[in-house]
DNA sequence: CAGCGGCGATACCTCAGCAGTATTGATGAG
DNA sequence: CTCATCAATACTGCTGAGGTATCGCCGCTG
């Protein structure tokens, strides 16, 4: 018999499975196993906490309130779990190897405040290599989350910094990217508002984090530069934080938007890293 | 076979005994378990993610960089584990029973603050009970990581803040509390170094979280009031933060030290709390 | 309203792998 | 050289995780 407080890993990702898809039957496949057995440990799991995770009926499932409290923490817990990993992995391989660090950040955001920190920072004596890693919107917070990145250059309000000490690199306004020519791109400034329902140009849709569009008229984007495309060519338009001006080309447009949310850059890392070239890496950013 | 990737706790949890004891016997022991399991449970781990975390002589058993890495992110990831089974619990108790939360608050510190802090949000509209631990020097922070408490009063530099959201509530000095009538009273000031070596007043002993004392000429203490009468006897002194002036007895005496690290009080919570009481909680205690 | 289909729970079985006992092998101390 | 200590190995037993077959419940449909 096992005794009270000995939830195992295994039990949280059936959970996590489970209360992710709202269906033992897909839950059990997304596992790569039978449905019985994972009926039977989520009830095994309720036993022995004592609590009902979940309300089914033989139509659907749905979470109790307190299964919605241990989906969150039991995905926060998971990602703690992958991090020793990870980070174990890697100081392992650093001992052997040349030792290196992973900084996360996302595709096309930034990037000469990067090239300025990455350049600074080699120049610092002990300096070790950098490996960058360019992920899609919100993905860094999970790389840092899980310790398959060290650092990640962070957008504020957009990315969650909860889990990390963070230091303010930048704050600054943001504009909205429009095709050269296009009405809106006479004035000198503009609002959300004018933003919301420009009937030429729609507001593109990002991919979500399972692969699959959100409805609506807007084009399907995967990138940055697809988007400058469609943008170019009439089809949407963005809003972007001032910086990416430098970065335009010319058959688009940079006006400000005036109540659109400051973007502070920060830069990120887990709240407890005692690495050594990660605290160089963060000194070197706030003298930029 | 296991595939990478799928740790479980329980290896966590043996691997942290053995990082602990550095003996597989003891940590054997200490698991309630045989020593060979453990063993073997040990070097499957290692196998399986390519990594030496022990170095072992039939003799002595020591943790490699990579071990070291691993011991710390375990520790952090089993917190979080339980954390989960601890908030779940409390979740599910919390819709049938009466809600609450917990507030973890070292024993003997802040008190006119808490006092307040309680009155003020007990009198806000949609106030639930709060249940007060009071807990041993940095028992608070291991609290808050494994889910048993929901909030802390916590004391910078003295506790570890890394793994929280934090908004600090006061700043203040530190005093020296002496034993009435003893000659460094008559000072208007003193210093740390003044007080490193009074013969007559060596500094108290506490207990480690083992239990064990440290070495030293000092009393062995448990508590605030027992040192507070052993000083009042001219048996010891304390630096404490300049607010506990206000429930001293008449028998001590409080002399500002100059050069001692300004004590911060913070209110502290985990990174992802979406409780609205402790969100309350923390909004009244910064409008004190 | 009867039959069908989808879905979670139950019954029962198999086997992987975890833990226990006994023993070996290595090494430092006396 | 011998003994004591301690981790690793060999072998065994059994718990419990996972598979298959099936049931029971319920919404849908003709």
């Amino acid at each position: 018999m096992r005794t009270l407080g000995d939830v195992e890993t295994r039990e949280l990702r059936y959970f996590v499975a489970v209360a992710e898809e709202l269906h033992f039957g897909r839950a059990a496949q997304r596992l790569g196993m039978a449905q019985p057995p994972l009926s039977r440990a989520i009830s095994q799991l309720e036993r022995r906490l004592g609590v009902a995770l979940l309300q089914r009926t033989s139509r659907s499932v749905t979470l109790t309130e307190a299964g919605e409290v241990m989906l969150h923490e039991a995905r926060v817990a998971l990602d703690a779990v992958e991090a020793t990993e990870h980070r174990t992995r890697r100081a392992a391989h650093a001992t052997v190897d040349h030792p290196s660090i992973v900084l996360a950040t996302k595709a096309g955001a930034s990037s000469e405040l990067l090239a300025k920190l990455l350049d600074a920072y080699a120049a610092e004596p002990g300096s070790i290599r950098v490996d960058v890693t360019l992920c899609g919107p919100g993905e860094q917070t999970r790389l840092l989350r899980t310790g398959r990145a060290d650092v990640a250059i962070l957008h504020q309000p957009y990315d969650d910094t909860a889990h990390f000490d963070i230091e303010e690199l930048r704050t600054e306004g943001q504009v909205a990217i429009l095709p050269a020519g296009h009405v809106l791109t006479t004035r000198e400034h503009l609002t959300l508002n004018d933003l919301a329902d420009v009937p030429d140009l729609p507001l593109p849709r990002w991919p979500r984090p399972d692969g699959s569009y959100p409805a609506g008229p807007g084009p399907e984007v995967q990138n940055h530069t697809q988007l400058l495309q469609l943008i170019s060519l009439g089809r949407s338009l963005m809003v972007s934080p001032d910086s990416c001006r430098s970065q335009l080309r010319d058959d688009v447009v940079a006006v400000p938007v005036a109540d659109a949310p400051t973007i502070t850059t920060v830069i990120a890392w887990p709240p407890h890293s005692r690495s050594r070239p990660v605290a160089d890496l963060v000194r070197t950013a706030l003298r930029l």
